[in-house]
DNA sequence: ACCTGAACACCGTTCAAGT
DNA sequence: ACCTGAACACCGTTCAAGT
C-alpha cells in the first residue's frame, strides 16, 4: 500500500519537528498490524516505531480510534485501486469475475488491514464521514460495473444501488469468511468459492426468462 | 440469549464460592456488550458485574480471549436456534429467504455479539476447537438446506459443501454491511436487500437450462 | 506550530496467600 | 477447589512546559 503525501510542508526544521509525521504515523501503524497484528497496534508503539512520543500523535489525530480510522481509510483507497487494476485486467464480460478475484485476493494479501476497515472500532462511521465517503467509492465502483453490465443486457434492469449492494456483500462475506478459514467447506479452495459465487450472481442477476 | 447451565455442582458452598461463576461470566460479557459496548468489556468490567475480582476469572477461562470466545460461541449456538426457529416457520419453496430474514435479524438484535463472533479477536481460532466446530454447525445448517433444495430440484446439483460456503458468505456480508450502514444504497432498505439478495442466490443456484 | 515529560486512571496477567 | 489482594508492566489520554 502507497503512503501518499498528505500535505506539503514548505520548511520543515528537522532537528525535533517531522516532515509528515501523519502520514509516517498511518504507514508505521499500518506496519504494524500487518506484521505484529492488532493487540500490537498501540498509540504508543506506533509513536515510538514513527519515533515521537505518544502525546505527539494528539496533535495529528484526535485520539487513537482516529489513527484507526486513518488507516482505514487508506485501506478502502488501496481496495479501490486493487479492483479498478483487477478490471483492467480483463473488462466486459468477465468484468465480475475479475473484479472478485481481486477483491478476495486484497483481503488476503492485506488481512489484518482488511479486518479493521470492516471492525468494530470504526463500525459506527458516523463521526467518521471521510472514512464514510472511502467505503463509499467501493461501492459506487461495483455500482458502476453493475449498470454496464445492464448496458450490454447480462444483468437485469433493476436498481443498480441495489444490485450493487447485494454484489458487494456477496464479496465481503466471502473475503471474511475465507480469511477466517470458515469457507472451506468440502475440497473446495478459496479460488474455487470465488468461481462459484461469481457464476451464481452472474446467473442470478442475468435477465429473467419471461421479461 | 438463554445462558444453559454448563456443569452442575453439589455443594455450593455459598459464602465466597460461586454457584455458576463460568456461566455468570458469559452472561455478564453478553450484557455489558450489548448494553456499553466492546470497549466496555474487559475482564475486570466483567468479574466486578459479577461480584468477584477480575483474578477469579482464570480459574474458568484461559485469558481475556477464553472469555471472548465463550460469548462467540454462545452467540453462534443463539444463531443456530434462530436459523432453525425461521425454517420452521416456512419450509419448503421459501426456505432460504426465511433463513436469510431470520440471519440478518440475529444480527440486527445482537449487534456487539454477532461482530465479535466474526472479529479479530476470536479469528485464528485454531487453539479454539469448539468454537469452530460451533462456527462450523452453522455452515452444516446451510448446507442441510442446500442439499433440501437439490433433492426437490430447485438448486442444481453440485457439491452442497460449496454451495453452502457461497450461501453464508452472502447472508454474512448482508448482515455486516448492514450492521455497519454501509448497505444501503438508494432508496432500497435493509428487507429490501435480503429480498433481493435471496432472490439473486436462488435463481444464480438454480439447475442451468441447458441441463 | 509542534513536540516532550510527568502524571492519572485504567488494563490483562502473575503470584502468593487465604478458606 | 475456588477465590482474594497486592503487584507488575502496560495502555490511552490530560496537562503544563519547552523550542
Amino acid at each position: 500500500m502507497p503512503t501518499p503525501a498528505l500535505r506539503v510542508r514548505r520548511k520543515p526544521s528537522r532537528d525535533y519537528h517531522h516532515g509528515d509525521l501523519k502520514a509516517a504515523l498511518i504507514a508505521a501503524a499500518t506496519r504494524i498490524l500487518r506484521d505484529k497484528g492488532p493487540d500490537a497496534l498501540t498509540l504508543r508503539a506506533v509513536a515510538a516505531a514513527t519515533g515521537v512520543t505518544a502525546t505527539a500523535t494528539y496533535r495529528h489525530f484526535p485520539d487513537r480510534r482516529g489513527l484507526i480510522a486513518a488507516v482505514a481509510e487508506q485501506g478502502f483507497r488501496a481496495l479501490h485501486e486493487a479492483l479498478l487494476r483487477g478490471i483492467r485486467v480483463s473488462p466486459g464480460r468477465l468484468g465480475l469475475k475479475q473484479v472478485a478475484i481481486a477483491y478476495v485476493r486484497f483481503a488476503h494479501e492485506h488481512p489484518a488491514v482488511y479486518r479493521v476497515m470492516f471492525g468494530a472500532e470504526v463500525a459506527d462511521g458516523s463521526d467518521l464521514p471521510v472514512l464514510r465517503s472511502t467505503a463509499r467509492s467501493v461501492l459506487d465502483f461495483v455500482a458502476q460495473g453493475i449498470a454496464q453490465l445492464q448496458a450490454v443486457g447480462l444483468v437485469r434492469p433493476t436498481d443498480p444501488m441495489r444490485m450493487a449492494a447485494v454484489t458487494w456483500a456477496s464479496l465481503h462475506g466471502l473475503a471474511m469468511l475465507s480469511l477466517d478459514g470458515q469457507a472451506q467447506g468440502g475440497a473446495s479452495s478459496v479460488d474455487d468459492l470465488v468461481e462459484e459465487m461469481t457464476q451464481v450472481m452472474m446467473f442470478g442477476m442475468a435477465p429473467r426468462p419471461g421479461s
